[in-house]
DNA sequence: CCAAAAGTGTTGGCTGTACACCCATGT
DNA sequence: ACATGGGTGTACAGCCAACACTTTTGG
């Protein structure tokens, strides 16, 4: 068996980051400084190095961009033929508290947050991409707890309802979304509460798993 | 720009296809006539050919093996580090009616069907690809109509449920799957009868949708 | 005392589940 | 006549959606 024979392709893992910020919710993009798309948004994204495993590439690379980890993180689809060569690209999707994210800051490739649903034109099929990653997440919120990943440790029903509403695109009644979730005993009160506001202290709960867990 | 510097994998299609006979749930293998693993069995698949796009490869994999087309057909997982290589694996499932198929007949890597929940030991972890892929058919089944890929085109509601049980690997009420199916409005009777039975004639059905839907 | 956000229950409709008997056909 | 699978309805429970007022704090 020679090793010419085999056929091989470039692979490149992309990452959706999103995050919940002022009640709205948000992608992570980065300026194109190369062609093609020079200057244009797209999708944070690189090689898939000799020796990495597509988690670790993907794990790297959302570490690159915004300094966080221990994140939820999960791949999303393969796309092939969505670069301009014939690339195969992995692409995955995160979730991130605002807060605790910083931005890489570099010359090149600058990353910034853009709202989702107010997204400039995308480099390549991002927008897709992103759609698709939108779509999952909408989809994760009503049978899992993957909203620890975009929220604080402790954090007030009010602000998860934000988390929640911003995600979701529409309003939600207080009284029902906190029977809901108190009821799956998937979160816990911490004792304390807010103190910061101007207005009647908040209790504080926290998720009693930091990792995903579906109902 | 150099073409040299960018690094390249092996990508490999890899295709879970199940099938419903006799009540049972089955995946097709095929015997691998190579090292490594050789003599054991596996999924079938084969690598990325230049120009092809993956969903290409996994329809034309799928077509080879089983004589099928215009069956579900969908992305599963991507996989890194699956087989011996640091190789990376994108993985398909799909869904036929066994009564359809017609299995290559080819003196290396003959294709069988087997009984999942009975599987023998297989190459690499194709095993953990096969309990993925049986996880996502059996969350889809509850809210889609991928069983229209699973039936003849025309069946009687007892062979669905059959395929229901088998998949579930439970037993169900026939009123109550009856009913459940009926209101969802994706079958329509075709006014004929299965006169094949030694028994009672059944009334027989049809998918509106060939494709696959939501609800 | 006013503004702002926190907190709290009840009702009605719908959906899903449990459950048993008669019917049509072939032998 | 009997064996085999086809076909049908009801009642209860759990879940989700609609809906409004009181409380606590800071200014």
């Amino acid at each position: 068996m020679t090793t010419d024979d085999t056929p091989t392709r470039a692979v490149a893992v992309l990452v959706v980051i999103f995050t919940v910020e002022s009640g709205k919710l948000r992608v992570l993009l980065i300026r194109r400084s190369a062609e093609p798309f020079k200057d244009a948004w797209s999708l944070p994204g690189g090689l898939l190095q000799e020796g990495d495993s597509l988690l670790d590439a993907a794990t790297r690379r959302l570490d690159v961009e915004t300094g966080v980890s221990d994140v939820f993180l999960e791949q999303l689809y393969t796309f092939s033929g969505l670069g301009d060569r014939d690339s195969v690209d992995v692409a995955y999707w995160a979730l991130v508290d605002g807060g605790s994210a910083r931005l890489a800051r570099r010359d090149e490739w600058q990353p910034a947050w853009s709202n989702v649903g107010d997204l400039p034109d995308l480099a390549f099929r991002n927008r897709d991409v992103v759609e698709y990653a939108l779509g999952r997440l909408k989809n994760k919120l009503a049978y899992s707890n993957v909203a620890y990943s975009l929220l604080p440790r402790e954090f007030t029903l009010s602000q998860l309802q934000q988390a929640y509403e911003a995600i979701l695109a529409t309003t939600l009644d207080k009284r029902n979304f906190r029977k809901r979730i108190l009821t799956l005993g998937i979160l816990e009160e911490t004792g304390a509460t807010a103190g910061e506001g101007r207005h009647r202290p908040a209790k504080l709960y926290r998720f009693r798993e930091r990792r995903p867990v579906m109902f």
